[in-house]
DNA sequence: AAAACGAATGCAAACGTATGCATCGCCAAG
DNA sequence: CTTGGCGATGCATACGTTTGCATTCGTTTT
């Protein structure tokens, strides 16, 4: 059975072909009268246009491919994070009528390359946290590469970036912590290069300690790689060290996670002795227990934003990096520290703050995941 | 700039542009210098082979839509399990070649005619509980219609369906609540005609109560939609109806955290005083407190056998229905039923299980989502 | 030496649409 | 009555591949 063609639905309307595609792509050349009765027939046989053919002649293949990092060290499972953009994401194309290619894929030289050449897609959402600027870096060299990446806004960085505010997210969770009474807040994440979102969350928190005065103890920051385990693993290198510490903000929220957990098996308490603080919103962490005091990135208008501003670019309009503001959901594995807590504070009648923290840093680990 | 074609590939190579077509597609016909000499120069262009001419002539889009519930009820969220196959399902079609167009969408019944009818793509995937058995019948009706459904698996049902074990599944996470010495196990979840796959569950349930012998309370089963607030209202009027019960199985993992959230709002504690088991095994519950107990659906091969089945569907092999085999995880969430806990015991020393149950029961509520 | 053959390549016709240009009828302006 | 213009339609080409068929050339068979 063979599909039907534009002609078939021509010399069913009794005309030409030219006028059944002007009809259907409402070209206002055609009679209102003629286009009725074309419309009426197409639906009928329930004719749609060949895409292949369509996009062979016009040129547009009104499709964007979006790229997720598939992070090797998560294994199989992809970054929550990540997961909750894609319906915003394809949503968003398919109100502009554009059609949604995906891929996992880790980084290569080639995809992008290849994806535009090939003419599958306009263009790239890329999803994923840093690594990107070096790669982006010989992107931008191709003028032809239209590609947009959901990561930090860095000024005078090649590339076409939309990100949400790290710096200010960084500030506003450390500054939460501060109003509750905390002075010694630590900090979980990576902040090398590789991951400059992380870097601009450290830099809000190291804004905040100096608003507000405080000495930052740079002892109090364990690196960790963005999954729960490497939130695990940093929250144990930190009560290792036995320092002082009441709050920790984690670089992201599965790091958050992590950190709980190593915390709850040295028989620390979320937020009874520690209080925490991550980042993202991911979906599933209103259910944790205790739900996580997060720092919110709008997902919902990033998917809009990421969409328009790469049309923008493939419609050859100037674009500008845009950021967008991230929000401070308070729930409840943060909490006001009480004053016999106080790393400063004389011993009360039960166990200090302090002596909890020297027992759990002498602890042997019985779990290892 | 124009983008390079196979002609002018053909013309540095001194050759015919058919003969660079076959050289890049593999074609035995061509000798293996020439070859070599193509891909050389076509490499150094970094040349491909436009897909619209391509799947233009060659009538095979190598493309497969991923049709993705969009459900109403859950507001801008999609259900995490879903989500969770997405990257199988996608990297699955990438190793056979295949690119995935990814929509979110109400169930409509002009989307796979479009999708097929326009070339798009050979197939749809669909993901979403229940409610399509109606439309599949529709779609079964053409011949065209090459989809794959997750989902139930019904003898006699039209349309080709891809799903977990669900009875089995039922089975084994009420069958390990009766091994925990648990005889008034509840069952929270939908099991109208519209999710067969929590009717599925449901006689998995059933079953294991006909095995063990014990006779089932009707009014230890509230509906719920397969979400997280669903879970808490559901558990909500099985509290109100002052039964008792030391266990419940939950149709989904959703539902399992909803539910843990309901009862420890009526302080009742899991699993001290309450064993649940739940179903999916979503990537975020292994790190919710307790860590849930459920039944795990093995998304990884779930995603190449959707794949593979809808592929021999469009090469016209015959295709069966396919079951896949769940397993249970056990977790933190289900513990052994302490004899004094039992319901039929005599009253301990402390506040027996069925004075908290009852005390539960009376209890305002005091937190509405 | 002629014929037959196989390997390697070129030729040319599709695939189904979009679109510039020509055409046609009709009415208003000159 | 002629001309110009406008609205509506048809004609014909091009988009860049894939692929059946023809062609060429060198080698083997009769």
């Amino acid at each position: 059975m063979n599909r039907t063609t534009a002609s078939e639905i021509a010399e069913l309307a009794g005309v030409s072909q030219s006028t059944v595609s002007r009809a259907l792509r409402g070209s206002p050349l055609v009679n209102p009268e003629t286009r009725e009765r074309i419309l009426r027939i197409a639906n009928e046989k329930s004719y749609k246009a060949d895409s292949s053919a369509s996009r062979l002649r016009s040129r547009h293949s009104r499709t964007l491919a979006l790229l997720v990092h598939d992070d090797a060290e998560m294994g199989s499972d992809i970054n929550p994070f990540f997961l909750s953009m894609l319906a915003t994401i394809t949503k968003a194309a398919a109100r502009r009528n554009y059609d949604i290619l995906l891929s996992f894929q880790q980084l290569s030289d080639n995809w992008i390359v290849d994806y535009e050449n090939s003419n599958k897609a306009e263009g790239v959402i890329m999803l994923g946290y840093g690594g990107y600027t070096d790669y982006i870096r010989k992107i931008g060299m191709l003028d032809d590469a239209h590609c947009v990446t959901w990561g930090p806004v860095i000024d005078g960085q090649p590339g076409h970036f939309v990100g949400c505010d790290n710096v200010h997210g960084g500030y506003i969770a450390t500054k939460h912590l501060f109003d509750l009474g905390h002075t010694r807040v630590a900090f979980i994440g990576d902040i090398s290069d590789d991951c400059p979102e992380f870097q601009a969350r450290h830099t809000g928190y190291r804004r905040a300690y100096d608003e507000a005065g405080l000495g930052r103890d740079p002892r109090l920051h364990a690196s960790a790689s963005p999954s729960e385990r490497g939130g695990y693993e940093g929250a144990e290198r930190l009560l290792d060290r036995g320092l002082s510490f009441s709050a920790v903000f984690c670089a992201t929220d599965l790091n958050a996670l992590g950190a709980i957990r190593a915390l709850r098996n040295r028989n620390l308490h979320v937020p009874a002795d520690v209080s925490i603080v991550g980042f993202d919103d991911l979906p599933a962490i209103a259910h944790t227990t205790p739900a996580l005091t997060t720092v919110r990135q709008d997902t919902a208008t990033a998917g809009h934003v990421l969409v328009d501003t790469l049309l923008d670019l493939i419609r050859g309009n100037d674009v500008v990096s845009r950021l967008l503001p991230p929000e401070l959901i308070v729930r409840q594995s943060s909490r006001r520290l009480r004053a016999e807590d106080a790393a400063t504070s004389p011993a009360g009648p039960r166990q200090t703050h302090a002596e909890r923290l020297a027992q759990a840093a002498r602890q042997t680990r019985f779990e290892r995941p």
